[in-house]
DNA sequence: GGCTAGATGTGA
DNA sequence: CACATCTAGCCT
């Protein structure tokens, strides 16, 4: 089954970056199907958050994350590696889960671990998944039985520019599966 | 384990 | 014009 809109819609993004984990995502490359088990994501709460894109408000790069959910939000970072977001909340609630890193099951082109490799694996870039709608194919997530692993929070990566938001533990992973980044600190 | 170069885009 | 929701590669 392909995760409906209901899914993302949830206005708290902490609880639909939980619920990804163990899901799959699905990317139907040119009639290949490309997938991998989401093991690590990372939610990204609102316009307040300093850490979030959003929170210069809905500029060019961020404006996918202002709008319905339940689509794609990609960016290039770093000028070489392409991140992809799932939109969630409601439309006009800028908000969004980070999928970080993966467990490889089908056409995989490269590691799945960390968030640019994720994306490369599954052929997913800015210039063509930005935006796309995550209800249908070419790209969207499946459902699947609830993970074996325990959840684990911790802090997310790379955001120590967001003051007191930097330190909160909206980074989720199935704790000991082998693909996610990194582990979680202590 | 740690450090850093790497190349674009983005926002101040 | 500084720096980014990183990665690979090289160092110890």
């Amino acid at each position: 089954m392909i995760l409906p809109r209901d899914f993302y819609a949830r206005r708290d993004t902490r609880a639909v970056a939980r619920a990804l984990l163990g899901k799959v995502l699905v990317h139907l490359d040119g009639g290949v199907r490309r997938a991998a088990r989401i093991v690590e994501t990372e939610a990204y709460h609102g316009p307040r958050d300093q850490a979030s894109h959003a929170r210069f408000g809905p500029t060019r790069r961020a404006a996918v994350m202002f709008g319905p959910p339940g689509v794609a939000y990609v960016y290039l970072i770093y000028g070489l590696s392409h991140c992809m977001n799932v939109v969630t909340g409601e439309e006009g609630h800028p908000a969004a889960v980070l999928l970080r890193a993966g467990e490889p099951l089908e056409g995989c082109l490269h590691s799945t671990r960390g968030p640019g490799n994720l994306c490369r694996a599954l052929a997913i870039r800015r210039e063509t998944e930005n935006g796309l709608d995550l209800t249908g194919p070419p790209l969207f997530l499946e459902d699947a039985p609830r993970p074996r692993e325990p959840i684990v929070a911790a802090p997310r990566v790379n955001v120590g520019y967001a003051g007191e938001w930097a330190g909160k533990p909206w980074r989720f992973l199935l704790g000991g599966n082998p693909w996610v980044s990194r582990p979680a600190p202590r």
